[in-house]
RNA sequence: GGCCCCUUGGUCAAGCGGUUAAGACACCACCCUUUCACGGUGGUAUCAUGGGUUCGAGUCCCGUAGGGGUCACCA
């Protein structure tokens, strides 16, 4: 057996946002061509004019470039095997068309709708009973000539059965019985997926298919074009969907989030691509944050599951923190710009010093805004924030422990971490109490909240004195300290 | 409904005839700590079900149930 290169396609049609589960597809594709040194084909599938949407060809280059999975050829992008869009290939399927005809694994078909509908069950299910496949050669050459629109069919055998082996799945058998003869060349003229998608892949040289599990029970029928014309079967190769719930498919027709909606939620992209890498392909050695370059090396056939697996919003949102928490302050913040733009702080703090108290308290920069934005807002509160069990405190405590701090904060030259550390830590030794009772009362009272991006030290420092005895003075007085 | 496929904790999953049935997320507890976080340690929780085969089954076979896919001039 000679060496072939290994080549592998993703194929989208253009009807909108890339979705979870494309991503994915695209992506194994890319892992699995990188992995073996092949070559990872992007091709658009547009033979449908109706579903298509202004744009999304672009969303698609845009969101496979931005997720790091580049492929070799495309259209944008050229190749030895364009053009790679299938509206531009009208005429190579049509020479092909003719050629299955003559090869006997299709035929003409001038049925019109009435017809067809004829033909439904009481299941409502119509299947077509080959008709014209006995047209003889003179009716067909007349209705072509006298122009009977037409669609060109697959002529599949009544009886046998078609069996292939996926390298997911294993073996899969379909009687030819159960299939029908679909239509390849639509009455416009433009061919099916059907039809598209086979010669398509044979004619780039395709040698894997890897495609969603929804193909599992068609395939047979495609196998059954490439032996009509003769050409090798590529390896297939289908992949489990991913799941919204047990029930429902993610997709964006019930608008499940996309690609783009995550980023644009603030999750960090390679932790989006390593998340759903993991949805339905476990690596050996139990890896789970990993770079592109390590999903490449690592992919393997064996580990991908067969069954459905559930997209888990809660354990993508983990890693992305992973991925934040190893960021240095600065490429927190200019990642995280937009966000810190969106936010009330933007223009008024150093970004860099909030950026690292933010890193491992955020786990996707869309929590920025809420988390910082009380520096700017601050107003009445509740008192039973100043108690907390754990801590040993409560209103009391904080009627103590508030009036002494702010006695002691005003009374400081500078207001430097260093210096309210000791100052702080001096207070607690006088008062006789717990590092929590001081720290945790006086970082509700300058902040308002049970929960901020830092200690009462760090607080204090970026909201400066000023602001820092204000929210102390106010403190006081809403729970009437003296 | 016919056909194809799937079924290990709440979720992602390892396991490929003999294991105390890994690991991760989530959850809970505890520890650490300059409070919140981070980090550390530990814990709760899984083989859908009924039959076989076998000395032995989560692992192999059959049935049942549940779920998904497909049956378009959509891909």
């Amino acid at each position: 057996m000679k060496e072939q290169k290994v080549r592998t396609r993703f194929a989208p049609s253009p009807t909108g946002y890339l979705h979870i589960g494309g991503l994915r597809t695209a992506l194994y594709g890319y892992l699995f061509a990188k992995k073996h040194g092949g070559d990872f084909i992007l091709r658009i599938e547009d033979t449908d004019l109706q579903r298509y949407v202004e744009g999304s060809v672009e969303i698609i280059y845009d969101t496979l470039k931005d997720a790091g999975i580049l492929y070799d050829e495309g259209p944008d992008v050229g190749g030895d095997f364009g053009p790679y869009v299938q509206s531009e290939r009208r005429d190579i399927y049509h020479k092909y068309a003719q050629e299955l005809i003559r090869r006997g694994g299709a035929y003409y078909c001038f049925c019109d709708k009435e017809r067809i509908e004829s033909l439904r069950d009481e299941n409502g299910n119509c299947r077509y009973d080959k008709h014209c496949l006995h047209l003889s050669e003179k009716e067909i050459e007349e209705k072509l000539k006298s122009g009977v629109p037409y669609v060109i069919r697959q002529n599949i055998p009544e009886t046998g059965t078609g069996s292939y082996h996926d390298l997911v799945y294993g073996d899969i058998s379909v009687d030819f019985k159960d299939m029908e003869d679909g239509i390849l060349i639509k009455s416009d003229g433009m061919p099916t997926y059907n039809f598209a998608n086979v010669v398509d892949d044979h004619l780039m040289g395709i040698t894997h298919v890897i495609r969603g599990s929804e193909y599992l029970s068609s395939t047979p029928k495609y196998n059954l074009m490439y032996d009509a014309f003769g050409w090798e079967r590529p390896v297939y190769i289908h992949l489990p969907p991913i799941m919204k719930d047990e029930r429902h498919k993610l997709s964006k027709r019930n608008g499940d989030a996309s690609y783009a909606d995550f980023v644009e939620k603030g999750f960090v992209k390679e932790a989006i691509v390593n998340y759903i890498a993991l949805l339905g392909w476990s690596p050996k050695e139990n890896a789970e944050k990993m770079t592109l370059a390590e999903m490449v090396e690592k992919f393997s056939l064996d580990g991908i599951s067969k069954s459905p697996s559930i997209f888990d919003e809660t354990k993508m949102r983990w890693l992305s923190g992973e991925y934040i928490k190893e960021m240095s302050d600065e490429e927190f913040v200019s990642r995280g710009l937009e966000f810190f733009k969106k936010s009330k702080v933007y223009g008024k703090y150093d970004l860099n010093k909030l950026a690292a108290l933010l890193k491992t308290r955020v786990e996707t920069f869309g929590e920025i805004p809420e988390k910082v934005d009380f520096l700017e807002e601050f107003g009445p509160y509740d008192p039973a924030l100043f108690t907390h069990k754990k801590m040993k405190t409560d209103l009391e405590v904080a009627k103590k422990v508030l009036p002494a701090a702010r006695e002691l904060l005003a009374s400081l030259p500078s207001f430097d971490f260093q210096t309210l550390h000791d100052e702080l830590m001096a207070l607690v030794a006088r008062l006789g109490m717990k590092n929590g009772q001081v720290l945790w009362c006086v970082r509700v009272a300058i902040s308002g909240r049970e929960s901020t991006p830092g200690g009462v030290m760090e607080l204090a420092e970026i909201l400066g004195k000023e602001e820092t005895l204000r929210r102390m003075d106010f403190s006081i007085g809403m729970i009437g300290a003296k």
